[in-house]
RNA sequence: UGACCUAUGGUGUAAUUGGCAACACGUCUGAUUUUGGUUCAGAAGAGUUCAGGUUCGAGCCCUGAUAGGUCAACCA
């Protein structure tokens, strides 16, 4: 698939989202005077991940379909969990999936005055009032979703004692925990959102951007939308979870409203992977527990990981292009963004030569200490990028893999008396090996060359089954290889249980193999470049090493049919 | 026991709004190939959770089941 055809295929693509629909109904209709504003609101209290990657693509890329603007804007609303570092990382990752939002970046924090009035607004039309229960009494008052709640002892208080302890509660007259202001809506609504939610609680931590001079912070509900309005959103994404949590959006913002503007929630799916566990929870566990070495760890689902892994924004984009929003809970297949990945890189990056695990091959009647540069195609997929020379000579690596001593049927790589290609030089043949005695292990092959079959010579069309990657042993440079195997746990995340989720985690996901052998064009690599190992899969050099030599991480291998052959 | 949401090949999504169920991934064949990659050609695989109803005609509308999910944090 060349470029052109990608482009072809994204576009003949059909499906238009349920979102993209309501979205074009409303400008039909012209609500909001036909703008369009969505907005991406993380919490700060964590690193992104690929199911953020999902938000962030539908919510830039309906304003930027409707011609409308997308605005950041953090959800920081609950001091204690929340740092200056997430807000940092967040920002980094949102513009390397190639997504901005200009000068629109905004917090909730900006608002805790504006929501503050709306507050004391709510309590004087009677809408909200303090209550001086416990948080275990408010709970059981709530009722269970199937029986209704009662009502709370203060939820008739005079407005103007309201008032008074609302103003004192954030001056830091009363301890955490010991009231909270309360909507006052409906104690007996079959949806428990609407049982009189808890709208501020007393926090005295400091927030990291307000720092100590709020006493008292919104809840979620009652700072979502009402953001929302005070930005001018008018279409407020986001997922499934929070569908019954509309009502109560929606009985805010009618309290709000001073025009016909009024902000809509639409609600889609999640992003759920298979072999992939997402909760933000539990990820910061892992990097608290030293499991990985951080959030950027390339086993992580977070976009850093994967981004030091040698995924791209492309192939990313493309995957949340190919897996579409609806309202299903659908757990998707790893195996479709390993697709994504390997679509996009097979087009960019360059093809070199790797040996995982070197075997020796000597090549006995090639003369001893010659060297020849034989020229080689950096990428099949696209011609612009050139050639390189590589060094050959009379004792090369191959892998282990590509030799077997008595090989099974359709075996097209090196054994006793077989012809294979050394890919851009000669065809050799195989004349005998070396075996360890104890352990079994071959220790060296002997080969001999046709000095005809040289690559784009006279006598290259001799066809021969196999063609394997090599590195002459004279030039190579040693690596250090780190081989992902999935991203990171054994079981969907359907059949995760809580408790012991930590023992779910692949203990092959990580596998390190040292004295790798690379040619030596690669010695100008940099830090995330990426590369095609032939036949291996793609790689990408990492930049947390304290390795004078080159370290890869996996990307992703390539479509390997001899091992399903194998099988 | 309640409210709300959902149900289409193995997986994820479509179906011009009531007109022969299509696409992608995956799987399997074959061809080309100096990557067992890529590319190309082709195949198998669902009759749309079930039962009724409306209609000339239903995946789509109606009724009722069934199954799964969400909701009872001073988290978001």
């Amino acid at each position: 698939m060349n470029a052109d055809n990608l482009k072809e295929k994204e576009e003949s693509r059909p499906s238009i989202s349920f979102i993209e629909q309501f979205i074009a109904e409303d400008i039909k209709e012209g609500k909001n005077g036909g703008a369009i504003v969505t907005r991406f609101p993380p919490e700060p209290n964590g690193y992104l991940h690929i199911g953020h990657a999902k938000a962030i693509c539908l919510d830039f890329g309906m304003a930027n379909k409707f011609g409308g603007k997308c605005n950041l804007r953090f959800d920081d609303t609950n001091p204690v969990k929340e740092d200056v570092e997430y807000v940092d990382s967040i920002k980094e990752d949102i513009r390397w999936l190639g997504f901005d939002w200009d000068e629109r970046e905004f917090y909730a924090s900006d608002y805790f005055g504006k929501l503050y009035n709306f507050a004391c607004d709510l309590i004087k039309k009677g809408f909200a009032y303090v209550d001086d229960q416990s948080a275990e009494l408010i709970s059981t008052q709530k009722g269970t979703p199937s029986q209704p709640g009662t009502e709370s002892p203060f939820r008739n208080r005079r407005v103007e004692e309201n008032i008074d302890l609302f103003e004192r509660m954030n001056k830091g007259e009363f301890d955490e925990g010991s009231r909270v202001l309360r909507a006052k809506v409906d104690m007996t609504s079959s949806n428990m959102h609407m049982r009189d939610p808890i709208i501020y609680r007393i926090i005295k931590s400091p927030h990291h951007r307000t720092g100590s001079i709020w006493m008292v912070y919104p809840m979620y509900d009652f700072a979502h939308g009402q953001s929302d309005y005070f930005e001018g959103v008018t279409h407020s994404l986001c997922t499934l979870e929070f569908e019954v949590h509309r009502p109560l959006y929606d009985w805010f913002i009618d309290r709000l409203k001073k025009d016909d503007y009024r902000p809509r929630q639409i609600e889609f799916n999640r992003l759920n992977l298979t072999y992939t566990m997402m909760s933000k929870r539990k990820l910061l566990e892992l990097v608290r527990k030293n499991r990985v070495k951080g959030w950027d760890d390339p086993r992580m689902p977070t976009l850093c990981g994967l981004r030091r892994r040698g995924y791209t924004p492309e192939a990313i984009k493309r995957f949340v292009d190919l897996i579409g929003y609806t309202k299903v809970e659908a757990i998707n297949d790893v195996s479709l963004l390993e697709h994504a990945v390997r679509e996009d890189l097979n087009l960019k990056t360059a093809r070199v030569f790797g040996v995982l695990n070197p075997l020796k091959v000597i090549i006995t009647n090639y003369p001893e200490g010659q060297v020849e540069n034989v020229e080689l195609v950096n990428n099949p997929e696209d011609e612009n990028m050139g050639k390189r020379m590589v060094p050959f000579s009379r004792e090369v690596y191959i892998e282990q893999d590509d030799f077997m001593e008595t090989p099974p049927n359709k075996f097209f790589r090196l054994a006793p008396g077989m012809e294979v290609r050394l890919k851009g030089a000669y065809i050799i043949k195989c004349e005998g090996f070396k075996k360890n005695d104890k352990t079994g292990a071959i220790e060296e092959v002997y080969c001999t060359y046709d000095a005809d079959t040289k690559s784009g010579g006279n006598m290259s069309e001799k066809k021969v089954k196999g063609t394997l990657h090599w590195v002459s042993s004279a030039h190579a440079i040693d690596a250090e290889v780190r081989l992902y195997d999935r991203l990171f746990i054994n079981e969907d995340p359907a059949g995760e249980k809580d408790d012991d989720w930590l023992n779910f985690l692949n203990p092959d996901s990580l596998k390190i193999l040292t004295g790798c052998k690379v040619e030596p064009s690669l010695r100008s690599a940099k830090p995330l470049d990426k590369f095609q190992f032939q036949r291996l899969g793609y790689f990408c050099v990492d930049y947390d090493s304290n390795e004078p030599n080159l370290v890869f991480n996996r990307t992703v291998s390539l479509k390997d049919t001899w091992s399903k052959i194998n099988r």
